[in-house]
DNA sequence: ATCCTAACTGAACACTTGTAACTGTACGGC
DNA sequence: GCCGTACAGTTACAAGTGTTCAGTTAGGAT
């Protein structure tokens, strides 16, 4: 229980980066097994870096704040691993199908965060505006899946926005009652594909 | 801010029972508010009926017991008003549609207590598993309009699934990010039923 | 008028929380 | 050798929490 981590030493001068670092670090995985920001505690993100309640507001202004460099820290890698999957094929349609299986793959890793980033009171506040990236990003897909005739041309914003309901809401379901037994993610998802956004059935 | 209902007189012999619903009536607007079953406090609950504190404890044995015969409530309402919604008509899509459409209005009216009884830790309890009655009732509609010949026939169960998620997800995004303005949930819930469930275009 | 008991209350315990104010400590330059 | 400063820890406070326990009231039966 204690999740004392070693009593850590002080760094080094220039380094006093290091420690907001790992507090980070620590929030990540708070977050990730609480699954809620507001059951995030400042004392036991101090426990878990092996430092002083304190010293966190070194680094940040208050609890918000944390939370808000964690989950833009969060978003960051998740929108990269969005890229590189899609980096993997030149087919749009193939494109867009990584860039949505990711979004499964990563909440199947990170049940906590994916919840705390879709669920949490955060999102109503303008300083996550960063989560229209992903959006975006889906849109864009979309739309060139339309421009290279893979997809029947659309209203690609409309489109997107079915697909991404239905990947959140299956994603949801999942998360939020894990103890049913729920058929494959990815066989739905392909379902979403075809049916919501007209790819050729694989 | 001190919502201090009247300073309430003692019921009647027999009507301890009274209390009782007082309690859960306040609670469901509490959840309602907080859309947080975590940050519930029964202190809170009592203030807002105005009684003890310790009150509370003569009619649920914890804060658990609380929440959970609150969302039992909860849930029932909500059945009740989809049964409601699709005996309006005789045809088995438009009975579909009715339910499905009750999901968003409902989550609507109460959006904070949607989100307790779809993203609360309560639901990963065996005690919440009154939930798959709404999954259920959703399938048996499917089906019925696939019997009816009014859908292609398929799996029922899958595809009431992908409904399901579908509109939660429509309805979740929307909730978790009210300030963005979104484009009218009844046109994308009639897309899903077109799409997914393969009923005919409105 | 008495008593029983259902219905309710107050005070208290043993915590946890966010955060402000103060107090060190060791390293790099002088 | 000295000292400013970046980096950190200690102490403390006021507020809140779930829950328990020992009462206290009042309505109905005797």
């Amino acid at each position: 229980m204690g999740t004392q981590a070693s009593p850590r030493g002080r760094n080094p001068r220039g380094q006093g980066d290091r420690l907001r670092a790992e507090i980070i670090d620590a929030t990540l995985g708070l977050l990730d097994e609480l699954g809620d920001d507001q059951a995030l505690s400042m004392r036991a993100v101090a426990r878990a870096v092996g430092t002083a309640a304190t010293s966190v507001y070194l680094h940040f202004a208050d609890r918000d704040a944390l939370v808000l460099a964690t989950l833009r820290h969060c978003h960051d890698d998740l929108m990269r691993a969005a890229d590189e999957a899609a980096a993997g094929s030149d087919d749009p349609a193939e494109q867009l199908r990584a860039r949505v299986l990711v979004l499964g793959t990563w909440s199947r890793r990170h049940p906590g965060l994916y919840r705390v980033m879709h669920e949490s009171a955060v999102n109503r506040r303008p300083e996550t505006a960063f989560r229209s990236e992903v959006a975006d990003s889906t849109t864009a897909a979309v739309r060139r899946c339309m421009d290279a005739g893979v997809a029947p041309a659309g209203d690609a914003q409309l489109v997107a926005l079915d697909l991404r309901a239905a990947v959140h809401g299956a994603v949801a379901l999942r998360l939020s009652q894990p103890q049913l037994d729920w058929p494959p993610l990815t066989a739905q998802i392909d379902r979403f594909l075809t049916r919501l956004v007209g790819l050729p059935a694989r």
